[in-house]
Formats: C-alpha cells, sequence, structure tokens
RNA sequence: GGGCGAAUGGCGGAACUGGUAGACGCGCACGACUCAAAAUCGUGUUUUGAAAGAAGUGAGAGUUCGAUUCUCUCUUCGCCCA
C-alpha cells in the first residue's frame, strides 16, 4: 500500500492556496461576515507550540464558517514591538528593527507550514511606520477629547541600570537585569484617562454573552468598584493640618476606630521631610516594592505622628495618626481608618503597635459579648458597642444607615470608588511607538502637528546607554516647530497600546489616512471570535475595550462598544520536565526512555530524574519544536494532535504517542481512501445503504454541534469512530452513489481539521463530482430511526435493553417486558409498585 | 485571606436539558504476519468474581423512581486577585 506523502502534498496544497489567493477576502454585502482573530504574535524568533494550539483552533473554525457560507476575516500579524528586541539587539549589537523583521519572516514561513487559512495580504507588524503613524494620529486624537494627560507617578527604578523597571521585572525588590536595590521613584508619565470609563466597562461585561464567566470576573475584579463613603476626620495636633480626608467601605465599623494611616506620600508627609527618622521611614517602605500583593504579605510597619484624629461619630474619642506601609496612595485619597478588629490589617497593625482592638460586629451565632480574638472578624452579622447603631444588619443595613448619619452631619458623603487606575502609557525605552509629542523650552508640552507624522524612530541609536537610548539622540530629540525650539518626548508608549487597536487595522490594513477606513469597521468589527490565552484576560482586552470606547467618544461614526464579540480562552500546552544529575534541566530531545517510566540521558546514559507536567518554556526547557514536528509529521497530524487530547480551554500535555497516533490514523485515512477509490469503481447493490447514510447524518449532527461548541477533542474522537464504523462497512455491498454522496460529506466534516489532507482527496474525486465546499446539512428525517433500544431499569438498576418500534407506548412496552426471561427472572413473583416510562427512553419498574 | 473552577480506569478524556458511566485515543496483554524485530492487522482491557452477580465518577450527607450531572459540608489541586 502506498503511504500518504504529507511531505509533497502539503506543500502542494499550500502553494495552490497562495496561488489562487484562496483566502484573500473583500467586502462582501451579499455575504454574512464572521471575523475570525487569534491573538497576534510577539516575533520571538520562532514559533512555539501554544501559538500552533492557538492558530489552529481558529483555522478550524475560520474554515467551518467559511463552508458555512460566511465571508470570513481571518488574518495575522506581528505584536512586534517590546524589549526582547531591544535587549537582543543590544547583547548581539544589531538594530531592534532588523532582529525584529527577521523572526517576522522566519515565523511567517513556520506559520504558513501550519496550512492556515489566513489572509497573509492584510499582514500588520506594529513596529512599521504604515501602523504606528496611525497609533500616533490616535494618540493626538485622545489627546484633544483630553483623555490623555500628564501626571508625576511613582515607577520602580533600577539605579545601575538607570532605567524604569514594570512590576515584573522587580525579584525580591530587585531589578531583574542589575540585581540593584529598586527604588520608588517620581517621574512624570503619560496616561490614558480609562477610569473615566470605569463605569461602562463594568456595566459592558453584562452584554458580552459569548465571553467566559471566568474573565467577565476577572475583569470585575480588576475594575473593583467598591461602594462607600468618604469621610472627613478632624484633626488635633501641633501641624497646620485640619482634617484628613479618607475613603472606606466599612463606615458602619467607625466606633471600632482606633488609629488613621496615610500613605507615606500623603500630602502631610511634607511636613515630616526633615525628619530622619521619617525619611528612613519613608526608605524602608519603599524597599516593600509598589504591589498590592508584596505590601499584604510583608510585616506591616509605621510611623507615628504627633497628629490626633476625631471620630466623627464620637468626638470624645482621639486616636493617634500613623504613616503605615501599607497603605497606597493609588487607593482612595492615602488615607485609612483604621478598625482592627474587622480587618485583618488593621489587625496586624494594632497588635504591633499595641493599640485598642474593639469589636463592633458579632456574626449572627454569637451573642453581644462576642471579643475578637486572634483574627480579624469580616463576615457578616450584627453591630455591637457602637451606640446609635447597635442592632444593624451588618453588611447589608450598616454601611447605608451609617452613610446617611454621616452625611446628615455633615462629615461625610456616599462615594463609590473603583480599583481600577488609569492607564500609564510612558515606557523608558527605545523599541516603541514614539510618542508624538515635545516640550518647549520651559517644558511645556505641546503635540506634533499632524503633517508631521510619523514621528519615526531615528536608526542608528546607541543601545549601551544607560536607560533610554532616545534620550541620548540628540539629533533626533531636537527638532524645530514653525521655528520654534523644541525637544521631543523620548518616552515610547506601551506596547498595550498597538494591541488595542489592531483588530480595527485588520479592516483596513493598506489604508493611509487613518488607521481605518468606516466603511470597513462598518462591515467586519466587531471580532466575532477572538482566540487567545488566558493570561491576557484583564490587561489586553481591558486596554482595547477601553480604547473602542476612547475612540467613539464625541464621536458618533462608532456603532458598536465593544471590540470582541465572542472570547474563547485556550488552556496552555504542557510536557513533562526533566533534570539530570546535578539539577539541570534538559530538553525532551536529549533524553530517552524505553519503558516510558525511566529516563536517561542519549548523551551519557545517566538517569535522568522526570518532574512535573508544566506549560512549556524555554526556562525549563521542556519545549518542543512545532516546525520539526511538522517535518516529522506533517502539519494535517500536528493540528490533528494539538486539539485531540484535551478540551480546547484546558490545559494539553504533549506526548509523541499521541502526536505518533494523530499520524498513523492520517496513514490509516488514507489506506480508507484508497479502498473507497477502489470500490467507486464497482456498482454494487446497496444491502447497507441506508445504514451509512444514517450514520453520516449523525455525525453531521454531531460534529457541527461540537464545533459549534469548541469540542475539538471529541470531533477528533467521532473522526476515530467514523473510520471504525467506514472500514467495517466497506465490507460490504454499497450502490456507487451512496458511497460516493457520503464519502464528500465525510471529507468535508474532516476538511477544517485536516484541510491538505482532505484537499488531495477530493482531488481524487473530482471526476466524480464538483467540490462545492459547502458544510453538510443534516436531513432530520433521517436521525429518527424506527427501531430504538430501550433501557429497562428494575428498583433503578440497568436490567436489560430491548430494542423496540420508536414511540412504543407503555402498556405495548410492558407487555412486551412480560415476556422477557431476564425481567421475569429480576421481577420474580413480586408485584410492580410504580412505573416510570420515560418515551423512547428508559422504563423504571419499582418492584416491592 | 477572598473569588472562580476542577476532581471519572494505568493515563488523556467522553456522557445533549437528571435517564445504558467509562465513547475515542494512549498504554498494556494476547494472537496473526515474520527466520527475527519494527511496522501493520485482529482480540481483550474499571475493580472484584469461575459465573450469576456485586461494587464503582475525590469523601460524607441530602433531594429523586433514578445523580458523574442538582443542593449542603469537607478534602485535594489549579487559576486569578490580594
Amino acid at each position: 500500500m502506498d503511504r500518504y506523502n504529507f511531505n509533497t502534498i502539503e506543500k502542494k496544497w499550500q502553494k495552490f492556496w497562495d496561488e489562487n489567493q484562496t483566502y484573500k477576502t473583500s467586502i462582501d454585502k451579499k455575504k454574512k461576515k464572521f471575523y475570525v482573530l487569534e491573538m497576534f504574535p510577539y516575533p520571538s524568533g520562532k514559533i512555539h507550540m501554544g501559538h500552533v494550539r492557538n492558530y489552529t483552533i481558529g483555522d478550524v473554525l475560520a474554515r467551518y464558517k467559511m463552508m458555512l457560507g460566511y465571508n470570513v476575516l481571518h488574518p495575522m500579524g506581528w505584536d512586534a514591538f517590546g524589549m526582547p528586541a531591544e535587549n537582543a539587539a543590544r547583547e548581539n549589537n544589531l538594530d531592534p528593527k532588523d532582529w525584529t523583521n527577521k523572526n517576522i519572516s522566519i515565523m511567517k514561513t513556520q506559520l504558513k507550514k501550519l496550512g492556515l487559512s489566513i489572509d497573509w495580504d492584510r499582514e500588520i507588524s506594529t513596529c512599521s511606520k504604515e501602523y504606528y503613524k496611525h497609533q500616533q494620529l490616535f494618540f493626538l486624537e485622545l489627546y484633544e477629547k483630553g483623555l490623555v494627560y500628564r501626571k508625576e507617578n511613582y515607577v520602580n527604578f533600577d539605579p545601575v541600570d538607570k532605567t524604569v523597571l514594570a512590576n515584573e521585572q522587580v525579584i525580591d525588590g530587585k531589578g531583574w537585569r542589575s540585581g540593584a536595590i529598586v527604588e520608588r521613584k517620581k517621574l512624570n508619565q503619560w496616561f490614558f484617562n480609562i477610569s473615566k470609563f470605569s463605569e461602562e466597562l463594568l456595566e459592558g461585561l453584562n452584554y458580552l454573552k459569548e465571553w467566559p464567566n471566568k474573565v467577565k470576573i476577572m475583569q470585575k475584579n480588576w475594575i473593583g468598584k467598591s461602594f462607600g463613603c468618604e469621610i472627613k476626620f478632624k484633626t488635633e495636633g501641633e501641624l497646620p493640618v485640619k482634617e484628613i480626608k479618607c475613603f472606606t467601605t466599612r463606615p458602619d465599623t467607625l466606633f471600632g476606630f482606633s488609629f488613621l494611616a496615610l500613605s507615606v506620600d500623603h500630602e502631610i508627609s511634607k511636613y515630616f521631610l526633615e525628619d530622619k527618622k521619617f525619611r528612613e521611614f519613608k526608605k524602608e517602605c519603599s524597599k516593600t516594592g509598589t504591589t498590592e500583593e508584596a505590601i499584604a504579605i510583608g510585616e506591616k510597619i509605621g510611623f507615628k505622628t504627633n497628629l490626633m484624629a476625631i471620630n466623627p461619630l464620637d468626638p470624645k474619642q482621639k486616636v493617634p495618626v500613623f504613616f503605615a506601609n501599607f497603605v497606597l496612595m493609588d487607593y482612595g485619597f492615602g488615607a485609612v481608618f483604621g478598625c482592627p478588629a474587622h480587618d485583618q490589617r488593621d489587625f496586624d497593625f494594632a497588635k504591633k503597635y499595641n493599640l485598642e482592638i474593639k469589636t463592633v460586629v458579632r456574626p449572627d451565632d454569637k451573642g453581644d459579648d462576642f471579643k475578637v480574638d486572634k483574627e480579624a472578624y469580616s463576615g457578616p452579622g450584627l453591630i455591637i458597642n457602637s451606640e446609635f447603631l447597635n442592632g444593624l444588619k451588618v453588611p447589608e443595613k450598616s454601611v447605608i444607615k451609617t452613610i446617611e448619619i454621616l452625611e446628615n452631619k455633615k462629615l461625610g458623603n456616599k462615594k463609590i470608588n473603583f480599583r481600577l487606575k488609569d492607564w500609564g502609557v510612558s515606557r523608558q525605552r527605545y523599541w516603541g511607538c514614539p510618542i508624538p509629542i515635545a516640550y518647549d523650552e520651559n517644558g511645556n508640552p505641546t503635540t506634533i502637528p499632524i503633517e508631521d507624522l510619523p514621528v519615526a524612530l531615528p536608526s542608528n541609536v546607541n543601545l549601551d546607554t544607560k536607560g533610554n537610548p532616545l534620550d541620548f539622540a540628540d539629533e533626533w530629540k531636537n527638532i524645530l516647530i514653525k521655528g520654534k525650539k523644541f525637544v521631543r518626548e523620548t518616552d515610547t508608549l506601551d506596547t498595550f497600546v498597538c494591541s488595542s487597536w489592531y483588530y480595527l487595522r485588520f479592516c483596513s490594513p493598506k489604508e493611509n489616512d487613518y488607521g481605518f477606513k468606516k466603511e470597513d469597521i462598518d462591515y467586519w468589527m466587531p471580532v466575532d471570535q477572538y482566540i487567545g490565552g488566558v493570561e491576557h484576560a484583564i490587561l489586553h482586552l481591558l486596554y482595547s475595550r477601553f480604547f473602542m470606547r476612547a475612540l467613539k467618544y464625541q464621536n458618533s461614526d462608532f456603532k458598536f462598544d465593544e471590540p470582541f464579540k465572542g472570547l474563547f480562552t485556550q488552556g496552555m500546552v504542557c510536557h513533562e520536565t526533566y533534570k539530570d544529575e546535578s539539577n539541570n534541566w534538559l530538553n525532551p530531545d536529549e533524553v530517552y526512555s524505553k519503558d516510558g517510566k525511566s529516563f536517561f540521558k542519549i548523551s551519557d546514559n545517566k538517569k535522568v530524574k522526570v518532574g512535573p507536567t508544566e506549560s512549556m518554556s524555554k526556562s525549563k526547557k521542556n519545549t518542543i519544536d512545532p516546525e520539526e514536528m511538522i517535518e516529522n509529521y506533517g502539519a494535517d497530524a500536528v493540528r490533528l494532535f494539538i486539539v485531540s487530547d484535551s478540551p480546547p480551554e484546558k490545559d494539553v500535555q504533549w506526548s509523541t504517542e499521541g502526536m505518533e497516533g494523530s499520524y498513523k490514523f492520517i496513514q490509516k485515512l488514507w489506506g480508507l481512501h484508497k479502498k473507497i477509490l477502489d470500490k467507486i469503481n464497482i456498482d454494487e447493490k446497496g444491502i447497507n445503504d441506508q445504514l451509512i447514510s444514517k450514520y453520516t447524518n449523525s455525525l453531521i449532527q454531531k460534529i457541527t454541534n461540537n464545533l459549534e461548541n469548541f469540542r475539538y477533542n471529541v470531533i477528533v474522537a467521532n473522526f476515530y469512530e467514523m473510520y471504525n464504523f467506514m472500514s467495517k462497512e466497506l465490507v460490504n455491498p454499497t450502490k456507487k452513489k451512496t458511497l460516493l454522496e457520503n464519502y464528500f460529506i465525510i471529507l468535508k466534516l474532516m476538511s477544517p481539521f485536516l484541510p491538505h489532507f482532505t484537499s488531495e482527496c477530493f482531488n481524487d474525486l473530482l471526476s466524480y463530482k464538483s467540490n462545492d465546499n459547502s458544510w453538510p446539512k443534516i436531513n432530520n428525517q433521517m436521525l429518527e430511526d424506527e427501531k430504538i433500544n430501550i433501557v429497562v431499569q428494575i428498583n433503578g438498576k440497568k436490567r436489560e435493553m430491548i430494542n423496540v418500534e420508536r414511540n412504543i407506548n407503555e402498556k405495548e412496552l410492558l407487555k412486551i417486558l412480560k415476556s422477557n426471561e431476564r425481567i421475569k427472572k429480576f421481577m420474580g413473583e413480586k408485584e410492580i409498585k410504580k412505573k416510570i416510562f420515560v418515551p423512547n427512553r428508559i422504563i423504571n419498574l419499582i418492584i416491592k
């Protein structure tokens, strides 16, 4: 038997699709559109299995939707700005642009080998001027609308590298590259006013019916709407400070008030800067880092001031004011009131500084003498020890009632607070989109005139500088605008800005005057199905949702708010990890195993430690190279395997056996194909024609249903079942017409998964019938068998299954059962107490 | 600490709205082909039992004629936030 030569055949079809521009798309108003988008890759060098999974899932959907008659937009591009390019370029003495473009061309070649149905004519790259000039225009547009502003903000600063670090680049309070202790430094930065849309972004989640709940909950928590109260605390002391504003979600615990805590950056801190001890304390606080997590885990420390704060509900009560490391300037007003009994952080702090812990809430099942002892109680219950608040139900009544009282006394106001902070978009790096702003001699910003866009990145910069290379690009930096001297903004935009609108650009990739053409986005947007990793569940998706709203703001042209109608988050690709004797990670191709249990190193035959299965990563060396797999097994086999072993939304474990299984399966399908070709030549009398037709018909139903629900792994199982069924049935005589009809259907059902293989098979059948490439339709009448199986239970236990006429009624069924030997045996002489009959399904006889 | 989710054979996993638990694949065992091996093909494969049967979806309870599916409590694991 000749084997399926995937190598030649896959190349042949890829060439055919390329030459015929099979996947080129344009607006066709007669057809319904469907926009499939996978998160575009960062051009890091080579594609990895995560890409293979992501793009296979998308490709299957795109092909399926094409067959359903949709006009499908399925583009691909490159998220091409970012730090790795800058780092790699510095290390290898290259231009980041060259490094990036080289990677793009390698990865594009690799992606093409997967046989994806992508319209490569729409390819975009965020680092190209043609892309980022529009982004600069958007920046100016948002600036005009007042959605962009500049303010001083704290950043993580590496004093050795003289560079700003992202939170994830700070490891244990030290810079990831230099190892220097990171400082908190104030820097002027550009911000997008995302918090203006907090309420809308939260509200909008309700309309995203095709998003995973999980992601919506994450976004909701991230936006973090909280309902509370702004309270003004009167203060006493030697400073010219009369009151301090706090935000709290628990005003009802005011009687448990025992201290007031301020952020070290609170404006009051200016009175303490002379104090050496305070400066030391502030330095100590900066070591905890800026992440909320570090603060929560770290020890709570405070600096006591000479101020006293007065409880607004009980003026007799005066408590000390502290600066504390667990209070963030970003939250509320950088000031919180401490109620140790009902907040764990406050509790820890009070314990340390011996402050009063007064219980003011008791759980429902405890008495009024309940006392908080070992840990804070933050659950529901009733207010106690709080004078006029006593007996209020926590939290439903107590919070509202207390706010009412405070408002009446003009001591506070109801306030909605959001956790979502404005989006800082300034990055002190070279390889990003330049911000189209310049400063005059006095440092006042002005926008770059639109006719001067794009502000192109200078080439040939020295990347070996400390800090931002653009700061040293004097020729580029110093400019004249209308004859006046200006200095360019040297910060570049966060790469999340690039990915916040790329889905729009795909609709009009060549449009020169603006980021997109209105008629294009009117037709294509929103993205019908967006597919990507769950790691982007919060930032990227939220920023994109914001960007749409920002563009729509003061612009009635937009018809929609949400860029992504449907969202699917796929799981990661995992593999076992291996370590040698000296605990060095080993790549799977450095080890071998005979029994699949114990592993040995190929180079020296020494035993290898097998670690847990983890998501593939370069650092753990547990990666499998997709290109190598495609070369060994073919793209169709790789595509089939990557979706076959686990549901797409869950992690999948890569296994050689599984990969080989998919390869073998395609070979088997080829064998089946050859047998069918042979059989078509002999026209037989159809004995089992009905059986085959019914089977294929039910297969259409199953696979369509599974496709609609992303149950790709089940579909692969359906393919295996189909193979088993067909190879068994092929032995029996079948009419040529029936065989052809059904085989066409089967090939169509497989084609989104195995595009090369099925194209080749269709090609072999060209002389029999033209390939219409439409998704097969279900014949509903054929789904109903005239004979069906009914399960017979006795006392809820399955005892027999009988084959009877469809729609048999209970009486007739019982008649049949009476003469059934097995049933007789289990019934014995006992009488039937009760019968439960579900037509065409089950009958349950309850006997005594 | 909070939120969300998951737990099914040796393994990955299936089971539509409560109605045949274990589809399909991997692995394993046996057999065929072969001088032999690989490949390929066939048969079997939840546990227990010779069989009839019994038990069985993380643990325990509940609702129901009937629960992998619904409710409650607990355990473990994963993810996100802290």
